[in-house]
DNA sequence: GCTTTTAGCTAACGACATTAGCTGAACCTG
DNA sequence: CAGGTTCAGCTAATGTCGTTAGCTAAAAGC
C-alpha cells in the first residue's frame, strides 16, 4: 500500500480538472478519487466533505481569475487596461468552465470572499483609468463585473442563440463599456 | 387510495416551489413530493426523470421571464422601456432565484429555446427605441442581456460583497446602459 | 530499533434516483 | 348500471454516491 502523497491542494486541483472536464454536475468524489488513483474514502483525510471540497474549488477559481487579471491588466491603462481584463476574464471563464461555475452559488467563505476582493480591486484598478466620480465608483465597479460575468456565463452556459460571431459581440461590447465609462 | 389528480404540469410547478424555497441545489424528488402529498415513485408516471423535470422547470421560468418582459415594456419605449424591462428582469430573478437558477446550464431543448427566444425578443423590442445600425442589433441585444443577467445573478449568488445600496446600483446601470445605447 | 502518527483501505449506512410490479380508482362501453 | 379497461399512485427493491468507523501499514520522530 504506498502512499500517493495526497494533501488538500492536490485535492483541490484534481477535483478542477474533473470540473472543467465533466462539467459542474459531474463533480463528485468517485470521479476525484479516481483520477488521483486512490479510493474515494481517503479523500476524507484532505477534505471535511464534498461541499468543502466545493468550496475550496471556488477559492481557487476566484484566485486564479484574479492572478489572471492582475496579470493581464500590468502596464496597461484606459480603453487599453479595459479591453485586457475583459478578455482575460472571458478567457477564463470560457477555458475553466466548470471551475468559475462553482463559484456561483457557493457559501459566505473567508478564503473565498478575500479570492473575490482581489479579482474585485484588479477591476477597480481598470477604472482608475477613467475620470470616475468617486460617488460612482461602487456602481461602476458592479455595472463592469456584472457585464463580463454575464456574457461569460451566458456564452459558456447555453450559448448565444443564433450565430452571429461572438467575438465580435465581444469586443463591441468592449466598446461599449469604453464609451460609457468615458462620458459622464 | 384517493388520487392526487396531478399532471405534469402540476409537478414542475411545486418543483418551482420547492426550487425556489430550498435553493436549487435542494431541488430533489422527495421534496418535490412530499410538497404534493404523494410518494416519490409516483411523479415518474408525469415526468421520465429528475433531468427532465429540471429541462421543464428551465423552460417554466424562461417563460414567465419572457411574459414579465413583455407585460412591463408594453406601450413604452426608449429609455422607460429599457427601465422597466430592466427592473422587471432584476424582480423577476430576484423573487426566482432557484427557478431562473435552473435555466443557466440546461441543455439545448427545443422548449426552453423558444422561451429563450421570446426573452430575447422583448429586449430586441426595446432596443427598437433607439437608433441602433442593424449591423449592430445583435451585439446590443447580447451586451443588454449579459449586462442584465450578470447583475441579477451575481446579487442573488455571494451579492455584492460590500454593503453600497444595490438598488441604486442597479439605477445607475439603467442610466449607464441608456446613455451608451443612445448615443451615435 | 521502537514508538507514534496518520494516509489510505475495506466495510457499512443513509439519502436519493430510478425500475418493476401490484392495486384499486376513474373512466369507458354496452 | 354492470363489466371491463386504463392508469395514477403505492410498496418493494436496486444502484449510485456521500459519509463514517475502524483497521493496517507507511512514514516520521525518538
Amino acid at each position: 500500500m504506498p502512499r500517493a502523497g495526497l494533501d488538500r491542494a492536490a485535492v483541490i486541483a484534481a477535483a478542477a480538472e474533473v470540473a472543467d472536464e465533466r462539467g459542474f454536475g459531474q463533480l463528485t468524489m468517485g470521479l476525484v478519487a479516481e483520477r488521483l488513483g486512490v479510493r474515494t474514502p481517503s479523500l476524507y483525510k484532505h477534505v471535511e466533505s464534498l461541499a468543502a471540497l466545493r468550496q475550496g474549488l471556488a477559492a481557487l477559481a476566484m484566485t486564479e481569475l484574479g492572478d489572471a487579471l492582475r496579470d493581464a491588466t500590468q502596464g496597461y491603462a484606459g480603453r487599453d487596461a479595459l479591453a485586457a481584463a475583459a478578455r482575460a476574464m472571458r478567457s477564463y471563464l470560457t477555458e475553466h468552465p466548470g471551475r468559475y461555475a462553482v463559484t456561483v452559488g457557493a457559501v459566505v467563505d473567508p478564503e473565498l470572499d478575500a479570492a473575490g476582493a482581489r479579482v474585485v480591486e484588479s477591476l477597480a484598478a481598470v477604472l482608475r483609468g477613467y475620470r470616475i466620480d468617486p460617488a460612482e465608483q461602487t456602481h461602476a465597479l458592479r455595472t463592469l463585473r456584472s457585464t463580463l460575468h454575464g456574457f461569460a456565463t451566458l456564452q459558456t452556459a447555453h450559448g448565444f442563440q443564433w450565430n452571429a460571431d461572438t467575438d465580435q459581440s465581444f469586443e463591441w461590447l468592449i466598446d461599449f463599456l469604453d464609451r460609457g465609462l468615458r462620458r459622464p
